[in-house]
RNA sequence: GCGAAAGUGGCGUAAUUGGCAGCCGCGCCAGACUUAGGAUCUGGUCCCGUAAGGGGUGGGGGUUCGAGUCCCCCCUUUCGCACCA
């Protein structure tokens, strides 16, 4: 330990231990608890950002916490396993997959270095990407025999700028998750997984998690599935065999239909009008709706104005018998329900407007009734029918109009109206979800290709297993013309069926990366595993993850994609439990002011409004900086940068280091017994010791680090203020002054890890803070209690006075000193006390009058 | 529009979950040591007031002996969803 603190020295020193003595290194003991911690992969394009180094330091600091504590800590990193391979990037175009060059890797693994971050280095995971596709085509192959994968030819969106296909989860508001580009329509054909089998579960299960996980999170997540319970009611097309299916939430409402609404593209009217005068009317109206989505570029809160065409057809109304005509509109999706409704304007707002547009009959059907009294109420504004009542009062309405189900309450109605349809073959109870498959094909020249070859006898053949992996060729052309860039390698492309071993084409799609991140973190546990994507007992001991940690912009994509491939995985008998992430932190970002704009925004890149780690590091050290991004902020909140704070950072680290250095003679010989006798300070020292540990383990588990910071530094305060000096302590000083700084040395150790080592050393320890038989402090109840109490007294609830008094003092001895005392007797002098409300050990309060 | 979360000093934040509002830090002010200070140390710093005292957690109401915290109405901000039938 040196006069002077000098981060640079100290942090490279550390360091190399660290590396020498692989300090992090994972351990094969399986007897001791484990504690999986991971944060999300970080799109790492060849720097890290201040962002990154939040997620990390945060992930960082609960590792330390429970390594110390005597945990089996798992924190790995492997984030090659991400990308594609190094020589990939070389051949990249003007879309760039992540920049995988060996130069930004070089540059990466230095910055993991001076950030310090105590990552278990998996490089066998780093280094066989080959071998990570692998598992994933091998888990393709399960899910195929199992039925959860299948290939369809469908309507799927299309990135223009990527050329390539995306999920509705990475096209989430018409744009690319990638490259924000907005999103097309294409056929095509493809693999999908079916999560939208999964749908209810992944809703059921949240039950398990939702105490781990923020709410925010799991109501994205709930939306985005988008349950919505009714029925599924089938109307026969006039004249003929066809019948068309609407799904509605409201089948107690199906007398005041006086339409039904399609889609403009629903298949039946390219089936229905091919003879119809119009058909042209029709076609015409399904394009423009499509051009008009096309250039109003999906922006969100851009609702279009309802617009539709009648279609001359009519459906029979299987309830009531009535005709009613057959409209095409743009207010139908497609992509939801059954993409056709029954239009009921005098119960849903969107019917109503589109009804007064185009003069259609308004019909009520249900009548309001007072929920308390349960009888019809006759409200005169609403009696004349051609005024629309907004379908609000879900529940608490009776039918009228409405045949033989006149009278009957809404829920009652809703539920014997599906049960009818469905015993007379018209219809049924349903369930729909805006959830569905995900479509992992990708026309992109990186990712695990899709291991099938088609065979023009055999049709689609899985790639045997022992043939895996099936590699990307070492170069591909990215041509733009919509396909993978795959279909133009041909030594790739040809190939032999497996089966009747004639010459046979492969697939030229890769698996969507996110298949890779939904199962990356249960290889980690078994890198190296040859036989199996993991060992199922290594993996049921390391899995689930006890804390994950990442940004918000995956709630959807990832988040969602890994709690259901857990699921596939456990059906295919691979895990036994049904989430595999127990806690959920979602960092909020680090944000900086973009230019002149005075706008907080995302530190990236393209904003332009990043600050360099390194940079940081070089003036302050990663000490400094790791805790100053711990401290500005809880972890949740967004943090905007302002570098200032960090001065206030260092000075702390140098008013620690300078402690321990005036206290390091001292401390070295004495005695390790626990003295009988402590002097007041000493006495006081010690309460705010373990008051400290106290609160900072709770705090820890709160994952409150930036309180836990305060409070590191109010007991550095108190160390200050206790008055006791090395040249005068006494043996019982000393004593308090080691326990004091033993612990905040080790409650340091998950925030700055290289000075709390250095420290460490200087307080007579050797081999280094995880080798050395340190542990994380206990706190001793009896010694963080107060030995005097500083009792408010107020008088009408305004604070008038403080009263001393030993802890626990019974509640009548405390009403008496409240009331003796002089500064209270002359406030209620004169005043008659109406009251007295004691809380022992908290506060009096006097009510007078 | 619908849904969720949040509004506390000049700033980032804290408050044992209904009990002394503002911990800790930044910034600022004053002082000490210095040839010097963008170093360090000491003290101060919610507002009004010389003081006694009074006011104060987006605004308004309520419950309570007591409200930043609970309830109701409004305002603002952020996030998510957005014709979901």
């Amino acid at each position: 330990m040196d006069e002077k603190y000098f981060p640079e020295k100290i942090e490279e020193q550390w360091q190399q231990f660290w590396a020498e003595t692989g300090a992090f290194e994972v351990e094969s003991d399986k007897t001791r608890p484990k504690f999986y911690c991971l944060e999300m992969l970080p799109y790492p394009s060849g720097f890290l950002h201040m962002g990154h180094v939040r997620n990390y330091a945060i992930g960082d600091a609960l590792a330390w916490q429970k390594r110390l504590q005597g945990y089996n800590v798992l924190h790995p990193i492997g984030w090659d396993s991400f990308g594609q391979p190094a020589e990939q990037a070389a051949i990249k175009r003007d879309i760039q997959p992540r920049d995988w060059t060996e130069e930004n890797i070089a540059h990466m693994r230095g910055q993991f270095k001076r950030l310090g971050i105590s990552f278990a280095w998996r490089r066998e995971i780093a280094a066989h990407t080959p071998a990570y596709y692998k598992w994933d085509q091998w888990f393709f192959l399960q899910l195929l025999a199992k039925g959860l994968i299948y290939r369809k030819s469908a309507a799927v969106n299309w990135c223009p700028q990527e050329q390539t296909v995306l999920s509705n989860e990475q096209s989430s508001g018409g744009v690319c998750w990638r490259c924000g580009a907005s999103v097309e329509k294409r056929d095509l054909e493809q693999w999908f997984i079916r999560t939208s089998d999964y749908a209810e579960q992944l809703l059921a299960d949240m039950g398990e998690i939702e105490q781990g996980w923020p709410e925010r999170v799991l109501t994205m997540q709930r939306n985005w599935i988008g349950k919505s319970a009714g029925a599924f009611v089938d109307f026969q097309i006039k004249d003929t065999d066809e019948r068309v299916r609407v799904f509605t939430t409201r089948v107690d409402t199906i007398y005041g239909a006086n339409a039904i609404v399609v889609a403009p593209d629903h298949p039946l009217l390219a089936k229905l009008l091919a003879e119809s005068a119009l058909k042209d009317d029709v076609e015409q109206f399904a394009a423009r709706v499509r051009a008009s989505r096309a250039a109003a570029g999906q922006q969100p809160g851009a609702e279009e104005a309802k617009e539709g065409v009648n279609t001359g057809l009519f459906a029979i109304n299987p309830f009531s018998g009535e005709q009613m005509p057959v409209w095409a509109a743009n207010y139908v999706l497609t992509e939801y329900g059954t993409g056709a409704v029954m239009s009921v304007p005098a119960h849903d707002e969107r019917d109503f407007e589109f009804a007064q547009k185009y003069s259609l009959s308004i019909r009520r059907v249900i009548e309001r009734i007072s929920h308390e009294q349960e009888k019809i109420e006759h409200d005169p504004v609403n009696q004349d029918q051609s005024v629309a009542m907004p379908h609000a009062f879900t529940d608490y309405g009776i039918l009228v109009n409405s045949g033989d189900w006149s009278g009957k309450l809404s829920a009652d109605a809703m539920r014997e109206m599906a049960a009818h349809a469905q015993a007379q073959g018209f219809g049924e109870p349903a369930v729909t979800y805006r959830l569905r498959d995900w479509g992992i094909s990708r026309q992109r020249f990186w990712g695990a290709p899709i291991p099938i070859i088609y065979c023009a006898s055999c049709g689609a053949v899985p790639v045997p297993e022992q043939d895996l992996p099936v590699l990307l060729p070492a170069r591909a052309e990215f041509t733009g013309a919509g396909q993978s860039p795959l279909a133009g390698v041909a030594e790739f492309v040809n190939a032999t069926c497996p089966k009747c071993h004639e010459p046979a084409r492969r697939e030229t799609d890769t698996m969507d990366t996110f298949v890779d991140s939904s199962w990356y973190f249960f290889r980690y546990c078994d890198p190296r595993n040859e036989n199996a994507p993991f060992d199922k007992e290594v993996g049921a001991y390391w899995t689930p993850v006890d804390q994950y940690i990442g940004g918000i912009e995956h709630a959807v994509m990832h988040l969602l994609y890994t709690r259901c491939w857990t699921k596939m995985m456990r059906d295919i008998g691979l895990v036994a439990f049904n989430e595999p992430i127990k806690k959920l932190l979602t960092q909020g970002m680090v944000t900086n002011v973009v230019g002149e704009t005075g706008e907080w925004k995302a530190m990236s890149k393209s904003a332009g409004n990043g600050v360099d780690p390194d940079e940081m590091i070089g003036i302050y050290g990663a000490d400094a900086v790791r805790l100053f991004i711990m401290f500005a902020a809880p972890p949740d909140n967004e943090l905007r940068w302002q570098e200032t704070g960090i001065e206030g950072a260092v000075r702390f680290l140098r008013r620690v280091y300078n402690a321990v250095y005036r206290w390091r003679e001292r401390l070295r010989n004495a005695p390790r017994a626990v003295p009988q006798e402590f002097g007041d300070s000493a006495r006081a020292l010690r309460r705010k010791t373990h008051q400290t540990i106290a609160r900072i383990t709770a705090d820890f588990a709160e994952l409150h680090f930036n309180t836990s910071i305060a409070a590191l530094m109010e007991l550095l305060n108190e160390l200050g203020d206790a008055g006791i000096a090395p040249a005068t302590a006494t043996t019982a000083d000393v004593f308090a002054v080691r326990e004091a700084l033993e612990a905040l040395v080790l409650m340091l150790a998950p925030f700055t890890p290289h000075v709390a080592e250095e420290m460490w050393a200087g307080l007579g320890h050797e081999g280094g803070l995880l080798h050395s038989g340190a542990r994380w402090p206990q706190a001793e109840q009896a010694l963080a209690r107060k030995e005097e109490l500083e009792i408010p007294v107020q008088i009408n609830g305004k604070l008038r006075a403080r009263i001393r008094a030993v802890p626990a003092t019974p509640e009548a001895d405390l009403r008496a000193a409240a009331l003796a005392d002089d500064k209270v007797r002359s406030h209620i002098a004169g005043r008659e006390i109406v009251k007295v409300i004691v809380v022992p050990d908290r506060l009096v309060n006097i009510v007078v009058r």
